[in-house]
DNA sequence: ATGCCCGCTTGCAGCGGA
C-alpha cells in the first residue's frame, strides 16, 4: 500500500499537475494541503474520473485539506482538530482508508515569529500534539501526514544558519516536533534515511528548485501500531520541475500487507 | 532590509505563502 502527501498550493490552479502525478505514482491513498477553494469548487469529478474517492474541508482562498483514496471514498472520522471551537481555519481532516486512519493536517506558517500569527502556530502545534496523544492512547494504526511547516533537523534545511529565528525553524516548533517522535511517533522518511539531505519544498523565488535550496516541511508519522509495516518512503522531487507545479513535492511511503 | 515567484480574490493590487 502506498499513501503520500502533497501540499498542492490551489487544488484547481494545479489540477492537470494532480492527475498527472496520481496517474503516475498511482498512489493508494493522498493527503492533500492548500486547497485554497471553498467545498463547492472542489473538483471532485476530475478526481473521480482519475479513479479515486474524496472527502475534503474546504475554505475560501486559504487552506484547505482533502483525503483521496484509490477506489474507494475515504471514510471521515473528524473534520476539525479538537480543543478551540473558534478556529475557523480549515487545517485538518481524519479518515478510515483501507483499515488505516489516516490524519491530514496543514500545520500553520507562523511567520512574522514573534506577533499573533506565531501564536496560533503554537496554539496549534500544541492542540495537535495532544489529539496526537489521544489517538496513540487508541493503539490503532494512524499515519498523521501533511505540510508541518518545520524543518526538524539541521540536515532538513540547506542553508540552516539562515533560517534560526524563522517560524518554520525557531526551537519552540522543532521541540514540538520532537515531543512527537518522543512520544512513540516515527518520522517515516527520517527513520530509512537517517542521514540523507532530503527536501520536499523549494521556493518559487531565486530559483531555489535549480539551486536545492530546499527545506523538508511535509511529513508522515506512524504509530506503533503501524509502524513495522514501513518498507519504503520517498520524494516524487522531478514533480517540482514540472511546468504549473507547487512548490511542494509529493512525499510517499509504502506499507507491507497487515 | 526588500524583492525576487505564485495563486487567490464579490479581483486588475494586495495578501499570504515559507
Amino acid at each position: 500500500m502506498k499513501i503520500a502527501t502533497y501540499n498542492v498550493n490551489g487544488i484547481n490552479g494545479r489540477l492537470p499537475v494532480l492527475l498527472r502525478w496520481l496517474g503516475e505514482a498511482q498512489p493508494d491513498a493522498v493527503c492533500l494541503q492548500e486547497l485554497k477553494a471553498p467545498d463547492e469548487r472542489f473538483p471532485l469529478a476530475a478526481i473521480e474520473a482519475a479513479g479515486y474517492g474524496a472527502v475534503w474541508h474546504g475554505q475560501k482562498s486559504w487552506n484547505g485539506v482533502a483525503i483521496l483514496a484509490r477506489g474507494a471514498k475515504p471514510v471521515e472520522t473528524r473534520r476539525f482538530l479538537p480543543g478551540n471551537p473558534d478556529d475557523t481555519q480549515s487545517r485538518y481532516l481524519e479518515a478510515a482508508v483501507n483499515g488505516i486512519i489516516l490524519g491530514c493536517l496543514y500545520l500553520p506558517n507562523g511567520n512574522p515569529a514573534p506577533g499573533p500569527k506565531w501564536e496560533y502556530k503554537l496554539d496549534w502545534f500544541g492542540r495537535f500534539a495532544r489529539h496526537a496523544a489521544d489517538m496513540l492512547k487508541t493503539g490503532l494504526p494512524v499515519i498523521l501526514a501533511g505540510d508541518y511547516n518545520v524543518m526538524p533537523g539541521e540536515r532538513d534545511v540547506y542553508k540552516p544558519e539562515r533560517w534560526t529565528d524563522d517560524a518554520l525553524f525557531r526551537p519552540e516548533v522543532r521541540a514540538a516536533y520532537a515531543g512527537l517522535i518522543d512520544a512513540g511517533w516515527t518520522d517515516a522518511l527520517r527513520h530509512l534515511h537517517p542521514e540523507e539531505r532530503i527536501y520536499t519544498f523549494w521556493d518559487y523565488l531565486r530559483n531555489a528548485y535549480g539551486r536545492d535550496a530546499g527545506l523538508r516541511l511535509d511529513h508522515l508519522l506512524l504509530a506503533p501500531a503501524i509502524a513495522p509495516r514501513l518498507r519504503t518512503a520517498g520524494v516524487d522531487r522531478h514533480v517540482r520541475g514540472w511546468d504549473k507545479s507547487s512548490d511542494h513535492a509529493p512525499v510517499w511511503i509504502t506499507l507491507a500487507k497487515p
